[in-house]
DNA sequence: TGTGCTATGTTCGCTATCGTACATATAAAT
DNA sequence: ATTTATATGTACGATAGCGAACATAGCACA
């Protein structure tokens, strides 16, 4: 019983868009449409996945939780991508869990149905095993700016890739949210987003910080940044950056 | 003009001796091999691949080279799987270099004859997408363990990672070499080195490491260790882990 | 209007790791 | 055996980030 979607919804999203119309149709045809809040989880680590979520305005990220609690954001995936690439990797499941960052719609595909245009072995195939190099990528850059960059560098960073998937300026999430992405403690990422807010790159209010100086932020992000974008533009012919395209 | 591979060898390769009589048969046939010598690079960041490699006694460290020149690993790759799934993901190449950690052989494949397996469809298909799902929990755990854990779990974490891939208990790596690898400082290393000797789980000399006790190593190391082995059983039907198969 | 919850701000001592500098030991080469 | 290059050991101050404790400010709601 799919709720019928809005194919212009489903266009926000990226790797969909990027379907002829043919193949969009017979896609688009399998999927609905879901809302998400804040917080709610799309899967647990380890548990078989229903459906593959292709976001069109909400954020989900990818949160390895360790015994003792401790968490790390391994990537990070909104209208770029899916959230589900273990389903056509052959695993159906995957060592962390998929919790919305950012509040907004996905539309979504039943892992059956993923599978059999998977098997189809077209556009969609590529388009989806693209997708994964990319998302590789990136989860190759969050290692290395795990051990290279300062809280605020990464900070910089983490609002550029939310920025990026958002059409609004104002990104609603606390201190206490970012901490648990980026692994460190809530006071770091005070203290860094107060430099950045001294820097006038952002504002920081409680609750939201507002991107007041994208190219600032562009300046004082490190290299991870520049390098994951270039390798979406690549990749997948458009990268998620508002400004490089 | 593939130099003869003599097949027992090629079958040291998990992900090729998983293939099935004919698998194996015709895939082996457009194989050759070779050997590596400890630094070689196999790939350099961003540069098109003519091959993938099987490695099967070599192990090959994944890189990233950052702009200043500092350098941290994003994976590794022994007889456990293939370097290359940028050919079969569409991308053709990545940003990491591909290096030699531990000299020895792999057996190789041209990258044509690579996609054309891979387009197939079928078991090496398969084996191909778990692989590389298996190495993107593996770099996905690197970014965790980058993020939350000391120097000492972390060469905890590589001794095994090295030790799995090996036949022999004395690991030939300098303490600079492995510095580059994790990305922290040389005395870093020293220093974690001269711990774990003086807990007598490796013995620490010019030029090598020995273990000398593997299950204290295991129970040193972070659960980053055993959560990837976990997911290689799974995916692979075999983990990597010399104790916990 | 007030009450209470949550988010942010601030401080302090602690530790791991860094950067730098230099000393020593081992292996390889002559 | 001597020399040379390389690997390892050691020390010291600097710093980023941690853990814990507590203060304040913004917001929701009785």
């Amino acid at each position: 019983m799919p709720i019928t979607t809005d194919p212009n919804d489903a266009q926000k999203n990226y790797l969909l868009a990027a379907l002829s119309g043919d193949d969009f149709a017979r896609v688009h045809s399998k999927m609905e449409s879901r809302s998400f809040k804040l917080g709610e989880v799309l899967y647990e680590s380890g548990e078989k996945m229903d459906h593959a979520y292709f976001p069109t305005t909400a954020i989900i990220s990818l949160l390895y939780i360790m015994e003792n609690g401790a968490t790390a954001e391994i990537g990070v995936v909104g209208n770029d991508g899916l959230v589900g690439v273990a389903l056509f990797m052959g695993g159906e499941t995957t060592t962390s869990r998929a919790i919305v960052q950012s509040e907004g719609a996905a539309v979504r595909m039943k892992t059956k149905d993923l599978k059999a245009e998977f098997a189809l072995g077209g556009r969609f195939q590529e388009l989806l095993l693209r997708y994964s190099q990319a998302l590789m990528t990136q989860i190759s850059q969050t290692a290395v700016c795990n051990r290279l960059h300062s809280i605020e560098q990464q900070l910089c960073r983490w609002l550029l890739l939310s920025h990026d998937r958002l059409e609004s300026d104002k990104l609603v999430m606390t201190h206490d949210l970012i901490s648990n992405m980026l692994g460190v403690r809530r006071e770091g990422i005070t203290l860094a987003a107060q430099k950045l807010a001294a820097k006038n790159l952002i504002l920081n209010n409680r609750g939201t910080m507002t991107v007041i100086d994208r190219k600032g932020l562009e300046i004082a992000v490190c290299e991870c940044y520049q390098v994951v974008n270039n390798e979406y533009n690549r990749l997948l012919g458009r990268g998620m950056s508002r400004t490089f395209g």
